[in-house]
DNA sequence: GAAAATACCATAATATCCCATAATATCCCA
DNA sequence: TGGGATATTATGGGATATTATGGTATTTTC
């Protein structure tokens, strides 16, 4: 499984190219779609990406009807109709769509940052504040930043 | 599961490189990724540390949306984001990103501390006065020094 | 043929490789 | 069990490759 760790700030050019963080690329050059693929992201101003197996297995579960709700295979299905293949160039940069750079409000840098499995662009300015936020929340809430007992035990 | 041990002070080069001890080496070459996963610890000034195969057991149990709430489930990815994915060099070195060297005020040399499924890299005057402070109050408290399993966390 | 998209080249900064060494640890066999 | 032979470690430094980032040329597309 690749995995997408850290968080880096790169330029954006005048023809909307950003350079993949090397690390991010070598996990996604591993896969058969040498690139990237993002959608927006309906939680915030946003744009969430993952490698084409991801969204391979994700196909794939989607055809096994039990394990979603209708509202949630609707849901799910409307990334599909949003995403969009964003293959490497020679350089290791993609270019970024308009219709990804107005809802991400994208200026001239790119923040890219890993979540686990998937990964998000952001406005670096956009991140922070999120970020500040979250932090916040967890406050209020008393939430344990300690991660809970993982499964297998590892 | 990779156990880690004992403790070790190895020096940090100019060029950032810091041998890992060749026993932590040892578990962390068996897993799919040569190297170390590093992030910041949120309670002291230190950087927690762990293979690869646990930040993919963590990634797992984050699909499984039954977990955690929205809440617990956007601190934990920002987890991810602060944490550096650390290749080993041929002579089993790794370098310590700014970010980090800050975050544990590290100079030249690094204190490296197993504890079980995990383990720290402190600046050794820092691990020194946690380690005295933490007897103290064992102290204090009449806690019982029997080893006893606890849960399983980061 | 004009505009847009893509491929190609160039470059400084940085990271990585590769080699060298001294100290320590491990092996091995009498 | 001893002690010489061999391997591994931790560490340093110079050479090489990669990265992020420009810009220019060539191909598409309509």
């Amino acid at each position: 499984m690749a995995l997408f760790f850290s968080t880096t700030i790169n330029k954006m050019d005048a023809k909307c190219r950003v350079s993949v963080p090397s690390s991010f690329r070598n996990s996604l050059h591993k896969q058969t779609f040498k690139g990237l693929i993002a959608f927006p992201s309906y939680q915030n101003n946003s744009i969430d990406a993952c490698g084409i197996d991801r969204m391979e297995s994700i196909s794939n579960s989607l055809d096994n009807t039990d394990n979603y709700t209708k509202e949630e295979f609707d849901l799910i299905s409307l990334y599909f109709g949003e995403a969009e293949q964003l293959p490497f160039d020679k350089e290791g940069r993609i270019i970024l769509p308009k219709k990804l750079i107005q809802h991400a409000a994208i200026a001239k840098e790119v923040l890219f940052v890993g979540l686990g499995p998937t990964f998000q662009m952001w406005n670096p300015e956009a991140y922070n504040i999120k970020k500040k936020n979250t932090i916040k929340i967890a406050n209020q809430k008393n939430l344990n930043p300690r991660l809970k007992p993982i499964p297998k035990g590892i």
